[in-house]
DNA sequence: CGCTTCGTTGAAACACGTCAATAAGCGTGG
DNA sequence: CCACGCTTATTGACGTGTTTCAACGAAGCG
């Protein structure tokens, strides 16, 4: 029964850590058995983060990986003289790092209070050449990132000021919450500031708040509190945002 | 000698298909034994198209994958009513085809004229599954690809037009040729149309041409017959780029 | 040669950025 | 409790970079 590691999901070697973790389902942790899991668990450890904290400067994530557990990350590059763009935005139960890679070129920062799992650079190092189902993962992930950049870059390159906005509140709409899929009808806390929406669709504030009052004049969306946003008809959203 | 498949790159039992080929060295195939070469090229077939030649669409890729042995892909996504956006540009070695997914999404064309290497589809998702090494060659590339991506939002999303002509001109110098680095002055062809290169940018092709006209009579790059480009101080243009 | 495709250039229109004022939310402290 | 400062968001007036519309030139090809 105990002959082979890669036993099932929920065997109870399974460590205490874990048992909760969305990762340890949808994330890459799904690819380890639990033997791998315990001796990944004795090495990691969580903390959580409040908005706004740098994960890739300060040695936080260039001497380690980690998965998110809960909250928004944004990766961010920015320009010698400033200029700022979000190239891409990860929610639970995302993984975080460059594997093969000591300098990563973008930053990484906590748009929301987040909930990390983080662990050693080298462990995982190890374990990625040691376990080609973890590497599997990371490649599929990673493949998914680079169609959800390429989307964007229709986006950024294509779109108006108005289908940007939209498409922007279309993808917090269906990625925030823990699958809701279906609905038709959301309502959600925005884990954006409007500085970083205009970031993120290359825009400036104003016109993102130009846009945001016409889609609530329009009846598409309603906000509460400047960050709560309700959506009645997300099919109605999706069509202003040309998807 | 034979007794461990993975031996030298330069072992006699390499295919004579792959004896010359790029990817050999620096694409997947590399992560490849020679056997396993041997098996793959023998599934293998060489063809040659012209520029414009859907390579996505008509079963070509969705059946199949490819090595880019030579020439220019570009992906390219469009929206309902006809705006395109290039959301990448592939040159040889480069591999070109999704894993685990059947629908790309995104189309592939020849920008020039290119010579490819198909495989079944069936077959590299064998091999992937059962060649650590391959995958891993294809993670970094995927990697690779999604760094590039990212660094092309900053300029969709950042940059100015004159920025972002800059910028592709740059790109191009640095990638067409077959490693000509660390040389200040580089020479080449344009491999897209001032159509494709609005595409690229998310400009016009009016604006296109202005900025590079800009750029020729500011003396940061000469033109000859429409797609010959000269650029005597790479530097300069970078700067132009702010890059 | 005409025909088509590709690229350049000009003038006008407009979407978005810039500058600036105001309001709203929120914590701190008197 | 209100006063105060600070950050965040909204709204308006104006300026400008890019698009749009249009004409023209150059190159490839029957």
């Amino acid at each position: 029964m105990m002959s082979e590691p890669r036993a099932d999901v929920h065997n109870s070697d399974m460590p205490v850590l874990c048992q909760a973790c969305e990762a340890r389902h949808r994330g890459v942790c799904g690819a380890l058995s639990g033997t791998e899991l315990l001796q990944l668990s004795s090495k990691a450890s969580r903390r959580e983060v409040v908005p706004g904290t740098e994960l890739a400067a300060d040695a936080e994530l260039t001497s380690s990986y980690a998965n998110i557990l809960s909250g928004v990350v944004k990766l961010t590059k920015i320009l010698a003289d400033g200029r700022q763009q979000i190239v891409g935005l990860q929610f639970a139960p995302d993984f975080l790092g460059r594997p093969f890679k000591a300098t990563s070129e973008t930053n990484a920062e906590s748009a929301t209070t987040v909930r990390l799992c983080t662990f050693p650079r080298a462990v995982i190092d190890r374990m990625i050449s040691e376990t080609p189902e973890l590497e599997r993962r990371l490649l599929q992930q990673t493949l998914n990132e680079l169609d959800e950049a390429r989307g964007w870059m229709v986006t950024l390159g294509r779109k108006t000021a108005a289908e940007k906005v939209a498409s922007f509140l279309y993808l917090i709409a269906t990625h925030i919450n823990p699958e809701s899929e279906s609905a038709t009808n959301v309502s959600f806390e925005l884990p954006l500031t409007r500085a970083d929406i205009a970031d993120f669709l290359g825009l400036t504030i104003e016109t993102v708040s130009r846009q945001m009052t016409k889609l609530r004049k329009a009846d598409v969306i309603s906000i509460e509190n400047n960050r709560h946003v309700t959506v009645p008809d997300l099919e109605r959203l999706a069509h202003r945002a040309s998807i």
